[in-house]
RNA sequence: GUGGAUAUAGCUCAGUUGGUGGUAGCGCCAGGUUGUGGCCCUGGAGGUCGUGGGUUCGAGUCCCACUAUUCACCCCA
């Protein structure tokens, strides 16, 4: 690739079948959204920085160097939304949403951006679909907002995802479980990977995560964080746990899943496709109890998750599972020499007037050449006007898939008649 | 931020021990007699071989730098 015009790296255009897989996407997020009772917020693309600093957390990796500032002409420093989480909780403050009945059920499908180094499965701008539940501290929230990622994941079929749970306790708990670990890891130190040795001082539960073997052998031995947990945290995850079984949903409970972002507090939870990489999760979200409070808002529970929208696209294109794409054009003029060419353009103009999707010819090319162009364009019908048409009023109509051809006057509406499953059979074809 | 890989037509890619830029497929355009698509055949357009240096009589090929892309780590969705 010589041309220096190119969009930035971690960035992506989208068209023809990409984009309609993503379209595909977001209607079944929609729809499912509705069905659970969320309805859709969309916030600013930039914020002030202090609202992520707030929101998502000073000490996150986050915060402290993905994230795209810049200020604007007063000098105040502006930042691209690195995820939704924080904007929805200042928006909910802002606006006075606490007035609204309770719980307030917001989604999102929303840009974020990130300044790490691309790779697979992970991008300078990506996209989030995300809910957010506030307003209520019943395990009956954790449980149904988990239950909208599951039941999106089953509607799409995707196959061999997993759930899993944790709690991470209120901060109180943290602390205390954040001692005991750092207790015992102290006496390991020398034997953990030299990223876990920059995490132990950060944050000494991502110590947790890793993968390098030396250190899952230390953590092993690890004090559970749910010996932590006191005794109403304790109470909150179990109850979680019986309300995810009583709505019939599997999960794993995880001991080491913690989440990176500060905000969080008791319930955390991942889905994670069978056999992923480190890129691989696909949603990850949990309850931050504390987050509307530290926007000026009154103490107010809530709990949501994001999930990557490019991270599910990709696996249901691999898993087969996104209908095929079809431009969706019904019907094609054809004409046989220039002098038919406005007919054939006035009539097509008539049917795309009475809400059929109509082309013609915008090249000057041969009839034979416009009828290869109607087969690329996959048409269902090929209208045929030449001079002898436009004599006698009546014009050749081609079926395309069975090659028949009958006739018809030369006139939209008795055209379209002639075609009545045209409306049709867009997109209801698996694969491909 | 760290480490590896790659860079030839719109796309997927050949290109030998350095010897005239080109293979195959796809795509695009035009034809294959006089008014009709899919299959097949023929022809055509399109590239400063990522950029800049170096070695050499000669570099797509070897060396260096830069840039871009990509994969992994880190982190996260």
């Amino acid at each position: 690739m010589s041309n220096k015009y190119q969009c930035y790296k971690g960035t992506e255009d989208r068209f023809g079948a990409k984009l309609h897989n993503w379209q595909w996407v977001e209607e079944q997020i929609r729809q499912t959204c509705r069905d659970f009772g969320f309805s859709e917020i969309k916030t600013p693309t930039f914020e002030y920085t202090e609202v992520f600093k707030r929101g998502v957390g000073d000490t996150t990796d986050i915060v402290q160097k993905e994230m795209f500032s810049f200020e604007d002409r007063g000098g105040r420093s502006l930042t691209l939304k690195p995820e939704l989480t924080a904007g929805v909780a200042r928006a909910y403050v802002q606006h006075g949403m606490r007035q609204m009945p309770m719980p307030v059920k917001l989604f999102y499908i929303e840009p974020c951006f990130r300044a790490e180094r691309p790779q697979s499965g992970r991008d300078i701008e990506f996209f989030q679909f995300g809910v957010e539940h506030i307003g209520s501290a019943s395990p009956f929230a954790d449980a149904e907002v988990i239950s909208v990622a599951w039941e999106l994941l089953q509607r799409l079929g995707v196959k061999d995802v997993k759930l899993h749970i944790n709690s991470i306790g209120c901060p109180d708990c943290r602390e205390r479980y954040n001692e005991a670990l750092k207790l015992f890891i102290s006496s390991n130190f020398e034997k953990l990977c030299p990223t876990c040795k920059e995490r132990f001082g950060r944050n000494a539960l991502r110590v947790l995560d890793c993968k390098n073997p030396s250190c899952a052998e230390i953590i092993s031995g690890a004090p559970l964080i749910s010996k932590s947990l006191d005794e109403e945290c304790t109470g909150h995850f179990n109850s979680v746990k019986s309300a995810l079984n009583a709505l019939g949903i599997p999960f794993t409970h995880d001991e080491r899943l913690v989440r990176g972002l500060d905000y969080y507090t008791k319930t955390v939870f991942e889905f994670i496709p069978e056999g992923a990489s480190s890129q691989g999760t696909i949603a990850g979200g949990g309850r931050y109890d504390n987050l509307i409070e530290s926007f000026g808002g009154e103490p107010t529970c809530a709990i949501g998750f994001g999930m990557g929208i490019g991270r599910l696209v990709a696996i249901l294109e691999k898993q087969n599972l996104i209908p095929g794409y079809n431009p969706g054009t019904d019907i094609f003029v054809g004409s046989y020499c220039p002098e038919q060419a406005a007919a054939a353009a006035a009539l097509t103009y008539e049917l795309r007037k009475l809400g059929v999707s109509a082309e013609c010819d915008a090249m000057g090319r041969s009839l034979k050449a416009q009828m290869k162009y109607a087969d690329k364009l996959n048409v269902r019908y090929s209208v045929i006007i030449g001079e002898d048409e436009i004599r006698s009023g009546k014009v050749k109509i081609k079926n395309m898939s069975t090659g028949e051809q009958t006739e018809a006057a030369l006139n939209a509406q008795d055209i379209k008649k002639l075609m009545p499953d045209i409306d049709t059979g867009r997109c209801e074809t698996a694969g491909k």
